[in-house]
DNA sequence: AGGTACTCTCGGACGC
DNA sequence: TGCGTCCGAGAGTACC
Protein backbone atom coordinates (compact mmCIF):
# COMPACT_ATOMS: atom_id res chain seq x y z
CA UNK A 1 0.00 0.00 0.00
CA UNK A 2 2.04 2.77 -0.95
CA UNK A 3 2.09 6.02 1.24
CA UNK A 4 4.46 8.94 1.38
CA UNK A 5 7.38 6.73 2.48
CA UNK A 6 7.01 3.74 -0.36
CA UNK A 7 6.37 6.41 -2.92
CA UNK A 8 9.56 7.76 -1.90
CA UNK A 9 11.74 4.88 -2.08
CA UNK A 10 9.97 4.04 -5.47
CA UNK A 11 11.31 7.34 -6.64
CA UNK A 12 14.93 7.29 -5.15
CA UNK A 13 15.25 3.72 -6.49
CA UNK A 14 13.48 3.99 -10.04
CA UNK A 15 15.54 7.77 -10.78
CA UNK A 16 18.81 5.06 -10.70
CA UNK A 17 17.62 2.80 -13.26
CA UNK A 18 15.72 5.35 -15.83
CA UNK A 19 16.87 8.94 -16.11
CA UNK A 20 18.57 9.54 -19.37
CA UNK A 21 16.59 6.33 -21.30
CA UNK A 22 14.79 7.81 -24.34
CA UNK A 23 11.88 6.11 -24.52
CA UNK A 24 11.39 3.84 -28.14
CA UNK A 25 7.65 3.30 -27.66
CA UNK A 26 4.80 2.27 -25.19
CA UNK A 27 2.85 -0.52 -24.76
CA UNK A 28 -0.81 -0.25 -22.80
CA UNK A 29 -2.68 -3.51 -21.86
CA UNK A 30 -5.22 -1.53 -19.87
CA UNK A 31 -5.87 1.79 -21.34
CA UNK A 32 -8.33 2.76 -18.87
CA UNK A 33 -5.73 3.23 -16.44
CA UNK A 34 -4.74 5.93 -18.67
CA UNK A 35 -6.80 9.20 -17.77
CA UNK A 36 -5.29 11.66 -19.51
CA UNK A 37 -4.86 12.51 -22.75
CA UNK A 38 -8.92 10.61 -22.90
CA UNK A 39 -7.13 8.67 -26.38
CA UNK A 40 -4.62 6.14 -25.49
CA UNK A 41 -3.05 6.60 -29.15
CA UNK A 42 -2.27 10.00 -28.20
CA UNK A 43 -0.75 9.10 -24.68
CA UNK A 44 1.70 6.76 -26.76
CA UNK A 45 2.16 9.25 -29.23
CA UNK A 46 3.28 12.00 -26.36
CA UNK A 47 5.45 9.61 -25.05
CA UNK A 48 7.83 8.42 -27.91
CA UNK A 49 11.13 10.22 -28.05
CA UNK A 50 10.86 11.49 -25.13
CA UNK A 51 13.79 11.42 -22.59
CA UNK A 52 13.12 10.93 -18.86
CA UNK A 53 15.02 13.74 -17.44
CA UNK A 54 14.30 13.37 -13.90
CA UNK A 55 11.79 11.70 -10.85
CA UNK A 56 9.81 13.83 -8.20
CA UNK A 57 7.15 13.00 -5.90
CA UNK A 58 4.20 15.07 -4.83
CA UNK A 59 2.21 13.70 -1.76
CA UNK A 60 1.64 9.59 -3.22
CA UNK A 61 1.89 10.57 -6.49
CA UNK A 62 4.72 10.09 -8.79
CA UNK A 63 6.16 12.45 -11.17
CA UNK A 64 8.08 11.28 -14.26
CA UNK A 65 9.71 14.63 -15.63
CA UNK A 66 10.74 13.83 -20.03
CA UNK A 67 11.71 16.72 -22.32
CA UNK A 68 7.73 18.47 -23.26
CA UNK A 69 5.82 16.51 -20.82
CA UNK A 70 5.42 15.52 -17.19
CA UNK A 71 4.03 11.94 -16.51
CA UNK A 72 1.88 12.08 -13.18
CA UNK A 73 1.47 8.51 -11.88
CA UNK A 74 -0.42 6.93 -8.36
CA UNK A 75 0.28 3.41 -7.49
CA UNK A 76 -3.11 3.08 -5.52
CA UNK A 77 -3.04 -0.23 -3.39
CA UNK A 78 -0.47 -2.35 -5.54
CA UNK A 79 1.24 -0.66 -8.27
CA UNK A 80 4.72 -1.60 -9.24
CA UNK A 81 7.44 -0.24 -11.27
CA UNK A 82 10.79 -2.24 -12.54
CA UNK A 83 13.45 -2.21 -15.30
CA UNK A 84 13.99 -5.50 -17.53
CA UNK A 85 15.79 -6.30 -20.34
CA UNK A 86 12.67 -6.07 -23.09
CA UNK A 87 12.97 -9.76 -24.07
CA UNK A 88 12.91 -10.83 -20.33
CA UNK A 89 9.25 -12.47 -19.72
CA UNK A 90 7.03 -10.30 -19.21
CA UNK A 91 5.34 -10.93 -15.50
CA UNK A 92 1.23 -11.06 -14.89
CA UNK A 93 -0.56 -8.12 -14.43
CA UNK A 94 1.87 -5.71 -16.46
CA UNK A 95 -0.16 -3.16 -17.95
CA UNK A 96 1.94 -0.76 -19.45
CA UNK A 97 5.60 -1.07 -21.16
CA UNK A 98 7.88 2.14 -21.93
CA UNK A 99 10.46 0.37 -24.24
CA UNK A 100 13.82 2.43 -24.21
CA UNK A 101 16.26 3.10 -26.92
CA UNK A 102 18.66 0.98 -25.05
CA UNK A 103 16.99 -2.33 -24.98
CA UNK A 104 15.56 -2.34 -21.49
CA UNK A 105 12.06 -1.12 -20.61
CA UNK A 106 9.84 -0.06 -17.27
CA UNK A 107 7.22 -2.14 -16.37
CA UNK A 108 4.15 -0.37 -14.05
CA UNK A 109 1.96 -3.92 -13.32
CA UNK A 110 -0.73 -3.57 -10.66
CA UNK A 111 -3.00 -6.18 -9.42
CA UNK A 112 -5.98 -4.39 -8.47
CA UNK A 113 -5.95 -2.05 -11.79
CA UNK A 114 -6.52 0.86 -9.96
CA UNK A 115 -3.47 2.90 -10.57
CA UNK A 116 -3.92 5.76 -12.52
CA UNK A 117 -1.94 7.81 -15.16
CA UNK A 118 -2.13 11.36 -16.55
CA UNK A 119 0.64 13.01 -19.09
CA UNK A 120 0.47 16.77 -19.02
CA UNK A 121 2.50 19.19 -20.85
CA UNK A 122 5.73 20.07 -18.74
CA UNK A 123 5.08 22.60 -16.13
CA UNK A 124 0.95 22.76 -16.13
CA UNK A 125 1.03 18.91 -14.29
CA UNK A 126 0.22 21.52 -10.69
CA UNK A 127 -2.61 23.31 -12.03
CA UNK A 128 -4.50 20.40 -13.02
CA UNK A 129 -6.60 17.21 -11.40
CA UNK A 130 -5.32 15.46 -9.82
CA UNK A 131 -2.29 17.64 -8.52
CA UNK A 132 -4.26 20.66 -8.04
CA UNK A 133 -5.78 20.24 -4.97
CA UNK A 134 -3.09 18.80 -2.76
CA UNK A 135 -2.17 20.32 0.64
CA UNK A 136 1.57 20.65 1.78
CA UNK A 137 4.09 18.22 1.84
CA UNK A 138 4.72 17.31 5.37
CA UNK A 139 8.57 16.54 5.47
CA UNK A 140 8.97 20.02 4.33
CA UNK A 141 8.64 23.64 5.60
CA UNK A 142 5.26 24.16 3.83
CA UNK A 143 3.72 22.00 6.77
CA UNK A 144 3.30 24.17 9.62
CA UNK A 145 1.46 23.03 12.71
CA UNK A 146 -0.57 26.00 12.63
CA UNK A 147 -1.72 25.11 9.78
CA UNK A 148 -2.91 21.81 10.44
CA UNK A 149 -4.49 22.77 13.59
CA UNK A 150 -6.39 25.45 11.76
CA UNK A 151 -7.50 22.77 9.27
CA UNK A 152 -8.77 20.31 11.59
CA UNK A 153 -10.13 23.03 14.02
CA UNK A 154 -13.01 23.57 11.20
CA UNK A 155 -14.42 20.47 10.34
CA UNK A 156 -16.18 17.99 12.48
CA UNK A 157 -15.38 15.37 10.68
CA UNK A 158 -12.82 12.18 12.90
CA UNK A 159 -9.57 13.10 12.93
CA UNK A 160 -8.56 10.19 11.20
CA UNK A 161 -10.67 10.90 8.14
CA UNK A 162 -9.19 14.53 8.38
CA UNK A 163 -5.81 13.51 8.31
CA UNK A 164 -6.52 10.93 5.47
CA UNK A 165 -8.16 14.12 3.06
CA UNK A 166 -5.04 14.98 0.93
CA UNK A 167 -5.77 18.37 0.44
CA UNK A 168 -5.00 19.15 4.23
CA UNK A 169 -2.17 17.51 4.02
CA UNK A 170 -0.26 14.58 1.37
CA UNK A 171 1.20 11.56 2.00
CA UNK A 172 -0.79 10.08 4.95
CA UNK A 173 -2.51 6.45 4.31
CA UNK A 174 -4.00 4.22 6.45
CA UNK A 175 -0.85 2.74 7.76
CA UNK A 176 1.03 5.80 8.76
CA UNK A 177 -2.51 7.49 10.10
CA UNK A 178 -3.15 4.59 12.07
CA UNK A 179 0.70 5.09 13.82
CA UNK A 180 0.93 8.87 13.84
CA UNK A 181 -2.27 8.99 16.02
CA UNK A 182 -0.93 6.10 18.15
CA UNK A 183 2.55 8.03 18.95
CA UNK A 184 0.21 11.26 19.50
CA UNK A 185 -2.11 9.63 22.04
CA UNK A 186 -5.33 10.61 20.06
CA UNK A 187 -8.12 8.51 19.33
CA UNK A 188 -8.73 8.41 15.66
CA UNK A 189 -12.97 9.27 16.08
CA UNK A 190 -12.26 11.97 18.06
CA UNK A 191 -13.63 15.11 15.87
CA UNK A 192 -10.89 17.44 14.66
CA UNK A 193 -12.76 20.66 15.42
CA UNK A 194 -12.29 18.72 19.25
CA UNK A 195 -8.21 18.22 18.74
CA UNK A 196 -6.67 20.90 21.11
CA UNK A 197 -3.64 22.85 20.39
CA UNK A 198 -1.39 20.50 22.48
CA UNK A 199 -2.90 17.44 20.57
CA UNK A 200 -2.31 18.89 17.92
CA UNK A 201 1.64 19.81 18.21
CA UNK A 202 1.95 15.91 19.42
CA UNK A 203 0.25 15.23 16.38
CA UNK A 204 2.59 17.15 13.66
CA UNK A 205 5.70 15.84 15.42
CA UNK A 206 4.20 12.40 14.87
CA UNK A 207 3.26 12.66 11.41
CA UNK A 208 6.48 14.12 10.66
CA UNK A 209 8.69 11.36 12.66
CA UNK A 210 6.73 8.81 11.57
CA UNK A 211 7.09 9.48 8.11
CA UNK A 212 10.84 10.28 8.56
CA UNK A 213 11.58 7.48 10.34
CA UNK A 214 9.62 5.22 7.23
CA UNK A 215 11.43 7.40 4.78
CA UNK A 216 14.89 6.34 6.05
CA UNK A 217 13.29 2.46 6.10
CA UNK A 218 12.66 2.53 2.61
CA UNK A 219 9.09 2.14 3.80
CA UNK A 220 7.08 -0.55 5.01
CA UNK A 221 6.26 -3.43 2.92
CA UNK A 222 2.47 -4.75 3.67
CA UNK A 223 1.36 -6.97 0.96
CA UNK A 224 3.30 -6.65 -2.42
CA UNK A 225 5.17 -3.23 -1.97
CA UNK A 226 8.62 -3.02 -3.13
CA UNK A 227 10.50 -0.47 -4.71
CA UNK A 228 11.82 0.12 -8.15
CA UNK A 229 14.34 -2.31 -8.05
CA UNK A 230 12.84 -5.14 -6.21
CA UNK A 231 13.18 -4.87 -2.85
CA UNK A 232 11.14 -4.93 0.80
CA UNK A 233 10.94 -1.95 2.58
CA UNK A 234 11.53 -2.67 6.52
CA UNK A 235 9.41 -0.35 8.13
CA UNK A 236 6.58 -3.02 9.19
CA UNK A 237 8.98 -4.43 12.21
CA UNK A 238 8.57 -1.21 13.47
CA UNK A 239 4.65 -0.40 13.31
CA UNK A 240 3.17 -0.63 16.99
CA UNK A 241 -0.22 -0.91 15.91
CA UNK A 242 -0.99 -1.18 11.83
CA UNK A 243 -2.17 -4.91 11.24
CA UNK A 244 -1.67 -5.84 14.91
CA UNK A 245 -4.69 -6.60 15.94
CA UNK A 246 -4.36 -8.47 18.81
CA UNK A 247 -0.95 -8.39 19.78
CA UNK A 248 0.03 -6.36 22.99
CA UNK A 249 0.60 -2.66 22.95
CA UNK A 250 4.14 -2.00 22.91
CA UNK A 251 4.31 0.73 25.78
CA UNK A 252 1.08 -0.75 28.01
CA UNK A 253 1.01 -4.42 26.78
CA UNK A 254 -2.77 -3.98 26.23
CA UNK A 255 -4.61 -5.73 23.30
CA UNK A 256 -4.42 -3.67 20.09
CA UNK A 257 -8.27 -3.53 18.72
CA UNK A 258 -9.27 -2.96 15.38
CA UNK A 259 -12.47 -1.18 14.56
CA UNK A 260 -13.89 0.66 11.29
CA UNK A 261 -13.49 4.78 11.15
CA UNK A 262 -15.27 6.37 8.28
CA UNK A 263 -14.99 2.96 6.56
CA UNK A 264 -11.15 1.99 6.85
CA UNK A 265 -9.78 -0.42 9.11
CA UNK A 266 -8.27 1.44 12.42
CA UNK A 267 -5.77 0.23 14.78
CA UNK A 268 -6.12 1.20 18.25
CA UNK A 269 -4.40 1.05 21.76
CA UNK A 270 -7.64 1.37 24.10
CA UNK A 271 -5.86 2.30 26.78
CA UNK A 272 -2.73 5.19 24.63
CA UNK A 273 -5.56 6.37 22.87
CA UNK A 274 -8.54 6.65 25.16
CA UNK A 275 -11.86 8.20 23.15
C1' DA B 1 -21.44 27.71 -1.93
C1' DG B 2 -19.05 24.67 0.33
C1' DG B 3 -18.51 20.86 3.19
C1' DT B 4 -19.59 16.10 3.60
C1' DA B 5 -21.02 11.41 2.38
C1' DC B 6 -21.77 8.10 -0.90
C1' DT B 7 -20.48 5.52 -5.31
C1' DC B 8 -17.39 3.53 -8.42
C1' DT B 9 -13.16 1.30 -9.90
C1' DC B 10 -10.88 -4.06 -9.33
C1' DG B 11 -9.48 -8.84 -8.19
C1' DG B 12 -7.35 -11.61 -4.51
C1' DA B 13 -8.49 -13.30 -0.08
C1' DC B 14 -11.59 -15.09 2.86
C1' DG B 15 -15.83 -17.18 4.88
C1' DC B 16 -19.87 -19.85 4.61
C1' DT C 1 -16.46 -26.01 -5.54
C1' DG C 2 -18.82 -21.77 -5.69
C1' DC C 3 -20.68 -17.78 -4.49
C1' DG C 4 -20.88 -13.39 -1.85
C1' DT C 5 -18.39 -9.97 0.75
C1' DC C 6 -14.56 -7.18 1.96
C1' DC C 7 -10.75 -3.91 1.12
C1' DG C 8 -9.17 0.93 -0.22
C1' DA C 9 -7.33 6.17 -2.91
C1' DG C 10 -9.15 9.45 -5.18
C1' DA C 11 -12.53 11.37 -8.73
C1' DG C 12 -17.11 12.17 -9.56
C1' DT C 13 -21.61 12.93 -7.95
C1' DA C 14 -25.41 13.88 -4.81
C1' DC C 15 -27.08 16.06 -1.03
C1' DC C 16 -27.89 19.28 2.70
Amino acid sequence: MPELPEVETVKRTLAELVIDETIESVEVGWPKMIKHPDDVQEFKIMLAGQTIRSIARRGKFLLIYLDDYTLVSHLRMEGKYGVYPCEEEVAPHTHVRFRFKSGKELRYGDVRKFGTMHLFPIGTELERLPLSQLGPEPLTSEFSKEDLFAKLHRTNRAVKSALLDQTILVGLGNIYVDEALFQARIHPEKPASNVTITECERLYIAIRGTLQAAVDMGGSSIKSYVNGQGQMGMFQQSLHVYGRKGEPCHDCDTSIIRTVVGGRGTHTCPICQPS
